[in-house]
RNA sequence: GCGCCCGUAGCUCAGUUGGAUAGAGCGUUGGCCUCCGGAGCCAAAGGCCACAGGUUCAAAUCCUGUCGGGCGCGCCA
């Protein structure tokens, strides 16, 4: 917002100092405009005169102190500052910003989310956990980055669809229902070799005991009874997840199923389009894929010497379906040991004729749950995880979101259970839900004292002169920027960290200043300020699935 | 062996894509309401940003190497 007029007084200073022949016409340099990190630095800060310095073969500094020289008629500055060896930092002045706040809280808030996505269609797939198990911890962190990543984009001008794509052509399902009709079997008295590679979770013995208590007709043909098994269980285990996922805040679009991308011909398509454009190749029988003419990658199998088609080939019939539902962007949000089929994939998108850069990978690094101080193994097959269910049920939904965007989607997290149960209160969510109930807290004693929302309308903005005033706009106007950054590089954190530093800014305004006091224009103006800080906590952790309580 | 990610305060982690004096939370120590919610605030202590080079006005950030940790490298899904 006024980054751009900062753009222009440095763009207008530059071609002042073109006409004077201070800079040659042939010169072009692009400046960067920044926020200072630090807060003595101003509100904004430019680097230009390193930039300039070696045309104009003169210091850093004594470029600078001719850019600032050539600055005229700039109104919206308190001063311009030469700082440091060369910074020229811009100080605004304070009625620029409550003016600009006053805007915001006119435009009912629209203002303050960026337009990165312009319409523009993106498909987020995320979970896609095959439906042989109940979620995990880990599962719950991908969920969590994937609702809010699409919350994100949704606030920032993009149309999103969030996907889930289940696995059903697989051989997992098919030994899913191996493992139900031995449990099925033993239930029925009948002794049973159950094998190491079923799944082991007692899960399985529950899904054979209702098909028994339901008094279901097993086929007598063994093949039949299994199919019917896996039919079973993958449907009443994916009504599991979803119910566990809507206890999380979390909903899809749609839910894909792999197995529809044979029986509509996508399949075909892709490895014919494949073939067609010289992508791929027979060698000892089977269909290979030229991954290593994209990307530095070995080539892989399509189609496998036996007949049947890898998983890969129908994942880039996926996404090649992806494509023809006319997405610009797809997101996909694995898990980190999924890496290494980031090329291949990004190859094969290469090869339908598509942009690499319509494809983003997002990679959840594990979860480590810590219970007693020691980690707990979540293999699926082992059986020995501890539930995504378990861990809402102990700690709740909303501090279970915040704690999994504590830390950038790459690097690990450790939950540990203990902590999050006994001492929840340590959680940075209730720091933040503690500011909004506080802000309502004061909003109810204020109407007490017969001040109500009309009053603090016509409040006299320009009375909020404190530097915690000025610090609380900037940052309330700032999160226009976390939200443009956020949705730029796919990082659902951000959100949190900003939270946390607004809430901040609240809690030590509060402690230092009374709002409620005898000033009744002093009052009305603080109350006007606490009423945008609560509007855009409650919408960032709406952003983030979060409630905002009004007590607590 | 090759590839990807990571290494920042005692612990868990941020760090605006190359900016100025390195930032939180927890923990430790010491303070703060006769008054709007003490689930809060203020202050102190705590750092060779794994290590060594390089690139430039400027490096936690980019390049190379070393050490240490995690994960991948199938005609599995």
């Amino acid at each position: 917002m006024l980054r751009k007029k900062i753009i222009r007084i440095v763009d207008n200073a530059l071609d002042a100092c073109r006409q004077e022949g201070i800079i040659p016409e042939h010169v072009v340099v692009k400046p960067s405009i920044e926020i200072p990190r630090e807060e003595g630095h101003g509100d904004y800060s430019t680097n230009i005169a390193f930039l300039i310095a070696p045309v104009l073969k003169k210091s850093p500094g004594d470029a600078a102190r001719i850019i600032i020289d050539h600055i005229h008629g700039n109104d919206i500055c308190e001063r311009v500052e030469l700082a440091g060896k060369g910074f020229i930092n811009f100080y605004l002045k304070d009625e620029l910003w409550r003016n600009l706040l006053k805007d915001v809280c006119n435009d009912d808030m629209r203002t303050l989310y960026p337009d990165v996505g312009n319409r523009k269609k993106v498909i987020i797939e995320f979970v896609s956990a095959n439906p042989t198990g109940p979620l995990h911890i880990g599962h719950g962190r991908g969920a969590v980055v994937g609702d809010v990543l699409a919350n994100i984009l949704k606030s920032s001008g993009y149309q999103v669809t969030k996907e889930y794509y289940i696995n059903d052509a697989g051989r997992q399902i098919k030994t899913l229902g191996e493992s139900t009709y031995l449990r099925w079997q033993e239930l029925q008295g009948e002794t049973v070799n159950y094998p190491a590679d079923c799944y082991q979770g007692d899960y399985v013995r529950d899904l054979a005991r209702q098909i028994i208590e339901q008094g279901t007709e097993v086929p007598a043909d063994r093949s039949e009874a299994v199919a019917l098994m896996a039919r079973y269980s993958s449907g009443k285990i994916l009504a599991g997840i979803q119910e566990d996922l809507e206890t999380f805040g979390v909903t899809f679009d749609s839910y894909f199923n792999e197995s529809t991308l044979f029986t509509s011909g996508v399949v075909d398509d892709t490895l014919e389009l494949l073939r067609r454009k010289g992508h791929a190749y027979e060698k000892d029988g089977a269909l290979w894929f030229t991954t290593s003419a994209f990307e530095k990658d070995e080539d892989r199998v399509l189609v496998k010497s036996g007949g049947e088609k890898t998983y890969f080939t129908s994942d880039i019939a996926y996404h090649l379906d992806k494509f023809n539902r006319t997405f610009d962007l797809i997101i996909d949000i694995w898990g980190s040991d999924h890496h290494g089929y980031i090329p291949r994939l990004r190859a094969s998108i290469q090869a339908l004729g598509r942009d690499k850069e319509s494809f983003k990978a997002i990679l959840i690094q594990f979860v480590t749950l810590l219970k007693d101080g020691k980690p707990v193994g979540m293999s699926t097959r082992s059986g020995q995880f501890t539930t995504l269910n378990e861990v809402l049920q102990e700690v709740g939904k909303d501090a279970a979101r915040f704690f999994f965007l504590t830390r950038k989607s790459d690097a690990h997290l450790e939950f540990d259970l203990d902590l999050a149960k006994k001492t929840s209160n340590e959680n940075p969510v209730y720091y933040v839900q503690y500011a909004h109930a506080r802000i309502s807290s004061i909003f109810r004693n204020a109407l007490d004292e017969g001040i109500g929302p009309d009053a603090i309308d016509g409040a006299n903005v320009h009375l909020l002169v404190l530097p915690e005033e000025m610090g609380l706009i900037k940052s309330i106007l700032n999160f226009h920027n976390v939200l443009e950054g956020s949705a730029r590089s796919l990082e659902p954190h951000r959100i949190t960290f900003y939270l946390m530093g607004l809430v901040g800014q609240f809690h030590s305004y509060y402690n230092k200043n009374r709002v409620l006091g005898s000033d009744r224009n002093l009052t009305l103006a603080r109350l006007w300020l606490l009423r945008m800080t609560q509007e855009v906590i409650r919408r960032a952790l709406s952003i983030l699935g979060v409630s905002a309580p009004e007590k607590m």
